[in-house]
Order: C-alpha cells, then structure tokens, then sequence
DNA sequence: CCGTTCGTGTAACATCGTTCCATGCCGGTC
DNA sequence: GACCGGCATGGAACGATGTTACACGAACGG
C-alpha cells in the first residue's frame, strides 16, 4: 500500500498513541488535536489515516478488547475454572479502569467478553448443563463480572459522595462472596426450587 | 425568598423541562442553549437559577433518584419478596434508559438503590443472616440489578453490533434465570462449600 | 515534462460550556 | 417624587471541541 511520500504517520501510529493518551490522561483528554499536537502533526492527518472520532474511538475500542478479553484459566475441577476466569477478567477489566469506561460508552461491552464466553461455555456444558442452560449460566458469570467492575469503578471516580453507605463493603470481598454462592447454584441441578416468576 | 421581579423562571422549573428534555431526546440533546431555548429564556438565565451543567446534572440526578428508587414489593415469603424488589428496581430503570444513563455517568448509581438496599437488608435479616451477611447478599443482588440493565440498556443503544453472538440471549428470561438461582444461594446456610479463594 | 494520487497543513465553521457586562425591574429610602 | 441596590435577564464574546473545504507539496506513471 502506500506507495511513498514522507509516510511519517500510520493508521497504527495513531490508535497507539491514542491508546497511551487514553490510559494516561483518562477520556476526557482524548482529543483530536491533542492526539495530533502528541504526534507531533495536524488534526486534519488523523481523518486522513483513521477517519472521525467514532472511527478512532472504534479501532482503539477493537485494540483494547483485544488483550484485555484474555484470559488465563487455573484449577482443575469446572466450578474452580469458571471462578478463576471470572476473577482473571475482573482483574483485567479494574487494571485498566479508562479503557473499560470507553468500552462501555461505546457500547462494546460485550465484545471484551468474547474468549471468556466461550470458555465459560464449555465448562459450564463440562457440568452437565445443556447448551441453553449452559448459555444462561455464562451470561449469569459474565453479568456479575461486568456490574461489579462497572459500580466499583464508577464509585471510584465520584469522589465526594454525598451518600455515605452506613456500612461500607470491600468490593473484592463482596466479588468472592456472590461469586462463591452464585457458581456452584448455576451448574447444580436444574430447578432449585423455581421462583414463581410474575 | 425572590422578592419580585419577573420571575418568569424557577429552578424547580429549570430542572423540569431538563428531564423533559433528557428523557425526550437523550443526553446529547441536554444541552444549555438547548434547555434554554424550549424554556424561552436566555442561556444565563440558566447559570443564575440553577448554576453551571454540573450543578444542573446534580439536580436531575436528585429529582431522578427521589422517584426512581421507589420500589414496590410484593409476595408473603422473605424470598419473594427479595426478588419481587428486584424485579420492581429493574422494571423502573427500563422504563427510562436515558435518565439511568445520565444517573451511572455521574457516578451516582448507588443514590438510586438507598430505599431498595434498606429493604433488601431487613429481608435478608428476616432470613436469619447477621448484619454482615445481610449486607453483602443485599449488594449481590442490586449487582445483579444495575448490571443487567446497563448491559441490556448499552447493547440495544449499539444497534449495529459488529460481533453477532450466535446465541442470542431474552435479556429477561437471563434476569430471571439468574435471580431465580442466586437468591436462594444467598438466604441458604452460611458457607456453602465456600471456593478457595485466590 | 506533466498529471494524478497520496499525505499534510492552514483556515474556517458550527456547536459546546461559560463568563463579562449592560440592561431592566422591583421595592425601599431620603 | 427622585434615587439607589439587589434580583433577573439578555447580548456578545472567549476558548475548546469535532469537522470540513481547500491549497500545497512530493512521488510515481505516462
């Protein structure tokens, strides 16, 4: 492709600065000209080579989701792998607290989840679920995962909270606490006493 | 107070047509010039009342909070009751996608849920678990809440979703599914087969 | 040697939040 | 009755944002 010219600039060039920019200064600082002035180049060189703002935000959405839906999967018994996945995502997800709050604004939360998802699928069906069941039983993980990180980091960034929760609780501590009780309800057998729904 | 004058506008009445407007158009439409503009006024009219964006996104999210977290609950059996609540909780947070949005950027996601976490609390204390535990299994389930609507909300903003999950999942066929297990996992005995964590 | 395409920069536009300043209007005071 | 002070509003502008139109240069193909 680009056949010559001066090329100092490349459409990867971009998202990574982008991606360092993001990280560093949080999304509010991620700004077309203050991407262009750190590369060192005009505003109008980044429409050239990535397009408008939402076709920036798109490929450093797709460069996150990337390396932060990887997983790694310890234990061996199914419900000691599926807690450990959780809690890898959940890891990945609170190391990088700007790049999750522009996934979500995006609206590609559900992309992050990919690889996990298909992870949990297939140990979820090791338990004896169904497809259906085992389907439900991964969003149900993946839900858990993605609220805990959503509340506590947006917790995090308002800082004077007007309403003081009488009893704090330890985010990680209440992570375990659900996850411990909501695995081991999900692979057990079918119906546990079905709630009347409606 | 205000002695006399004009007074053709009211904070109240500023704070009003702004949920109007929000709940209307969507968040990018609340806009000072906007607002000013459908309540026929200059914009500075509209820092004098109420003050600048942030003083106003404050006031909406108070007015949001106070009628929002209302919840009905219904049921004779503490379980039912639980989940009745959290049905309640989810169903008033659907109703208006725009507003929990604005709510969950301010980071004031947890003033929503004071009503709601005093009930769950003395329902789970009526289950016969401690204050603690009470309070932990009350969190667990406004998780389960608050992240099932934020997906479910941000997954239909994002019309075309470039990832097709090929199985796609009721959003409240899931909620239920997951509540239906999760509950009874909480009000059930102490450690149930605790996980080792880490 | 010329033209087309690629890559970049300059300048400008519309919109946003916000502020400065002038202008009224009311009620009380000399 | 004339005058002043605080309440309430409008006009104009500033700085920053995303975005586009347009001009310039450099490299390759004829």
């Amino acid at each position: 492709m680009r056949r010559g010219g001066t090329a100092g600039l490349t459409r990867d060039r971009v998202v990574e600065v982008a991606l360092e920019l993001l990280e560093a200064d949080g999304p509010d600082a991620l700004t077309m000209r203050g991407l262009a002035a750190k590369l060192g180049v005009a505003p109008t060189a980044i429409y050239w080579h990535v397009g408008d703002k939402q076709a920036l935000l798109d490929a450093v959405v797709d460069h996150i989701t990337a390396d932060v839906g990887q997983v790694e999967v310890e234990g061996q018994a199914p419900v000691e792998r599926i807690a450990s996945t959780a809690r890898s995502l959940r890891r990945n997800l609170l190391e990088r607290p700007y790049l999750v709050a522009v996934v979500h604004e995006q609206g590609r939360t559900a992309a992050i989840f990919r690889p996990a998802r298909a992870l949990l699928a297939r140990e979820l069906q090791a338990c004896g679920l169904d497809r259906r069941r085992a389907t439900l039983a991964t969003e149900a993980v993946l839900h858990h995962v993605i609220g805990s990180v959503l509340i506590e980091q947006q917790v995090a960034r308002a800082p004077a909270q007007r309403e003081t929760p009488e009893d704090p609780v330890d985010p990680a501590e209440l992570f375990e606490f659900t996850l411990g009780r909501l695995i081991p309800a999900l692979v057990t057998g079918p119906d546990p006493a079905e709630l009347s729904a409606q």
